[in-house]
DNA sequence: AAAAAAG
C-alpha cells in the first residue's frame, strides 16, 4: 500500500517519475509565516483566457454566427418524417470542417474535435473506455419481468447509423449500466438507474432514445405557430451538464436526422428559440429556461415520448422539485405510462426514490456497481487540516504534483470549495502564488463559466476551483486529482465530487481536508471509504465512533442500507401498495412486484 | 447554510 499521495498519483494516474528524488527548490512556495512577501518570480498566468483560440467553440452552444441570417426563420420543419438513415445521409453532405457555415442544413462533424484531441494528447488517452475496469461488479435489478442484459452492442438492434456513431466514439462494448439499462429501456420500460460516476450513464439513456425516435416512422407533429414539439426531453441540474449531454447526444445522432437542441439559462434565449424553430427531436435543458420557454409557448411537451432526468436525485431534491413537478405534472406532458421515463444518478436516497416514483410507471430499479464511488478506480485520502492551514496544505500538494509533472495538460486538478466567495478568493490566491487557476461558480457569468471550463479542459489552466456547480456529471478527461478543500455536508455530494476523476475506467486520486467542522460527515465518510476498500485513518474512525454514538449523526442513512443502492420498494415499511408508484398512471399496477422481492441474500452487496 | 436554476 502506498503511503504518500504523490506516490499514488505516480502509480495510478500518470506515467512514472522518481517520486523519491530530492525535491527541487520551491521557487514559488511561501511558507505561512512569510506569506506577505511579494509574489514569486513565476507570473500568475493571468493571460490564459486571452490565449485561447478564438474559434474554440460557439458561445452558448448555439448556432454558428454565420447561420444567423440563414433564412430558415420561416421554415420550421416540425412535421418532418425523414428519420431513415437513407434519406438525408446519402450524397450532398459535406462534413469537412473549416469552411464557412453557409447552409442551415449542414451538420457539423462532432467527431473532428475528438480526433484533434487524440493527436494533441497522444495515442493512449482516448482509446475509449477501459471496460475491463468494470468487470465483475455487482448488479441488482428489481421490478416485474426485467428484460435480460446484453453483452454486446451488436446484440441490440440500435440501427446502423447509431452503431456507426458508437464505433466512432470508440465504444467497443457496453459498460455494465449500458448492458442492463439499454435493453430495459428498449423494451419500453420506465427505469430508475443507479450507476457509478463515470460509468457511461449518458449513453445508456441516449441510445434508446435515439433508436426509438429513428423507429418512429409516422409521427405527425402539430404545426402551431412557432411552438416546437420535441419527442424527448432530457433534464439536468446545471447548464454545463446540459451542454455536455447535448454534445454527446449530437455525436450519437450524427447523420441520423435526429435533431438535438439544448436550452439553458444565462445565454441569449433568442438564439435558443431560433434553434428550436428549426426543429427539435431531443431537447436537452435546465429546468428554469425550459419553464420560460414553455410559458412563452415556444415549446410544447405534448409529443414527448421519452423523459430522462440526469442526476435525478438532485433534480428532485428541495431546490428543484417544484420546477420538475411543474414541467412533468402541470404542463402538457403525457402522463406516465404514455411516455417512457428514465431516471439516472450515481446516488439515490430512499426519500428521493419515493418522490421519484410519482413520475414512474411499473418501473425497473437497476443498481450497478457499488453505488457511491468507483471503488478501486479512485484512491481516496483524508487529511486532518485546520481551516487556517488549508491554503498552505493545498500549496504543498500542488508543489509536490508539479514536481511529479502532474500539473498541466496531462494532469488536471479540481478543487472544491463550499462558497462562491471562497472560490474567487482561492482562485486569486493560487494565481498570486504562481499556480494557473480559474474558477467556476454560480456568480460568474455564463460566458465566464464556459470559458473557465474550456480553459481547464484544454490544460491551459490546469487548476479549477469550483463550487458544487461542477460536482455532478461533468466529464473532464485527465482530471488526475480532486481536492475537497472544503468538504460538503452530504456524503452524496462527496461521492459526486470525487467522481470527477477516475472516469471511463481510468484511475484517479481524491484528497479531502477534514477538520472539526466536518464532524457530521465523519461516519458516512469512514463507512464509504471502508466500503471502497480505502485506508481509513485511525483518527477518522475515532471521529466516526463519536459521531454515531453522540447526537451528531443526523445522516439520513444511518442505520439503513447505505448509498441508496437499493430499491426502496423492497424495504418492508414502504411495501404497502400502489400509492407509491403510479396512482395516477393509466396502468393498474398490481400491489406486488413479482420478481421484485427476491430472497434477502440477493441485496447483500448493498448492505 | 450553501449552491443551483429565469431575468
Amino acid at each position: 500500500m502506498t503511503t504518500s499521495w504523490a506516490d499514488s498519483v505516480d502509480n495510478s494516474v500518470i506515467g512514472s517519475s522518481d517520486a523519491n528524488a530530492a525535491r527541487p527548490a520551491r521557487s514559488t512556495y511561501v511558507p505561512p509565516h512569510l506569506r506577505n512577501k511579494p509574489p514569486s518570480s513565476e507570473p500568475p498566468v493571468a493571460s490564459h483566457s486571452s490565449s485561447l483560440p478564438a474559434n474554440d467553440r460557439v458561445n452558448y452552444g448555439g448556432p454558428t454566427a454565420g447561420s444567423r441570417g440563414g433564412g430558415s426563420y420561416n421554415r420550421p420543419d416540425h412535421g418532418r418524417q425523414e428519420y431513415g438513415y437513407s434519406g438525408r445521409t446519402g450524397g450532398g453532405w459535406n462534413n469537412r470542417g473549416g469552411g464557412w457555415d453557409r447552409g442551415r442544413e449542414r451538420e457539423v462533424n462532432p467527431f473532428e474535435d475528438d480526433e484533434a484531441t487524440d493527436h494533441a494528447f497522444g495515442e493512449q488517452e482516448n482509446t475509449g473506455i477501459n471496460f475491463d475496469a468494470y468487470d465483475d461488479i455487482p448488479v441488482d435489478t428489481s421490478g416485474e419481468n426485467v428484460p435480460p442484459p446484453v453483452n454486446t452492442f451488436a446484440e441490440i438492434d440500435l440501427g446502423e447509423a447509431l452503431n456507426h456513431n458508437i464505433r466512432r466514439c470508440k465504444y467497443v462494448k457496453p459498460t455494465p449500466v449500458q448492458r442492463y439499462a439499454i435493453p430495459i429501456s428498449l423494451a419500453g420500460r420506465d427505469l430508475m438507474a443507479c450507476a457509478q460516476t463515470g460509468s457511461g450513464k449518458t449513453a445508456a439513456f441516449c441510445f434508446p432514445i435515439i433508436s426509438g425516435i429513428l423507429k418512429m416512422q409516422h409521427v405527425q407533429r402539430p404545426r402551431i405557430g412557432r411552438t416546437a414539439f420535441p419527442l424527448a426531453l432530457i433534464l439536468s441540474p446545471t447548464r454545463e451538464l446540459s451542454c455536455q449531454i447535448h454534445d454527446e447526444a449530437k455525436k450519437f445522432s450524427y447523420q441520423t436526422g435526429v435533431k438535438v437542441v439544448v436550452a439553458y439559462g444565462g445565454a441569449p434565449i433568442n438564439q435558443q428559440m431560433r434553434e428550436l424553430e428549426r426543429g427539435v427531436d431531443i431537447l436537452v435543458a435546465t429546468p428554469g429556461r425550459l419553464v420560460d420557454l414553455l410559458e412563452r409557448a415556444r415549446v410544447s411537451l405534448q409529443m414527448i415520448r421519452y423523459l430522462a432526468l440526469d442526476e435525478a436525485d438532485r433534480m428532485l431534491d428541495m431546490g428543484f422539485e417544484p420546477q420538475i413537478r411543474k414541467i412533468v405534472e402541470q404542463m402538457d406532458m403525457p402522463l406516465q405510462g404514455l411516455r417512457q421515463t428514465m431516471l439516472f444518478s450515481a446516488t439515490f436516497p430512499k426519500e428521493i426514490q419515493r418522490l421519484a416514483s410519482d413520475f414512474l410507471s411499473n418501473y425497473v430499479f437497476l443498481a450497478v456497481g457499488r453505488v457511491g464511488s468507483s471503488t478501486d478506480l479512485i484512491a481516496q485520502r483524508v487529511e486532518y487540516v485546520l481551516e487556517s492551514d488549508k491554503r498552505s496544505h493545498l500549496m504543498d500538494l500542488l508543489h509536490a504534483q508539479r514536481e511529479n509533472g502532474i500539473i498541466g495538460k496531462q494532469g488536471l486538478t479540481l478543487v472544491f470549495v463550499e462558497t462562491k466567495k471562497g472560490a474567487d478568493a482561492l482562485e486569486h490566491w493560487l494565481c498570486l502564488n504562481g499556480f494557473p487557476a480559474t474558477s467556476i461558480h454560480g456568480d460568474r457569468t455564463q460566458q465566464e463559466r464556459e470559458l473557465a471550463l474550456r480553459s481547464f479542459k484544454s490544460g491551459n489552466t490546469p487548476i479549477l476551483v469550483a463550487t458544487d456547480v461542477a460536482a455532478r456529471g461533468l466529464d473532464i478527461p485527465r482530471v488526475a486529482h480532486v481536492v475537497n478543500f472544503d468538504l460538503p455536508n452530504d456524503i452524496d455530494d462527496y461521492v459526486h465530487r470525487i467522481g470527477r476523476t477516475g472516469r471511463a475506467g481510468k484511475m484517479g486520486l481524491a484528497t479531502a481536508f477534514f477538520n472539526d467542522n466536518n464532524f457530521s460527515l465523519a461516519k458516512p465518510l469512514a463507512d464509504l471509504m471502508q466500503e471502497a476498500n480505502q485506508e481509513v485513518p485511525a483518527w477518522l474512525t475515532r471521529f466516526a465512533a463519536r459521531a454515531s454514538y453522540g447526537g451528531g449523526n443526523r445522516n439520513r442513512r444511518s442505520g439503513g442500507s447505505r448509498f441508496g443502492g437499493r430499491d426502496f420498494r423492497r424495504d418492508g415499511q414502504h411495501n404497502k401498495g400502489p400509492e407509491y408508484y403510479g396512482g395516477t398512471g393509466g396502468y393498474g399496477v398490481p400491489a406486488s412486484y413479482g420478481g421484485g422481492y427476491g430472497p434477502p441474500g440477493v441485496a447483500s452487496a448493498w448492505d
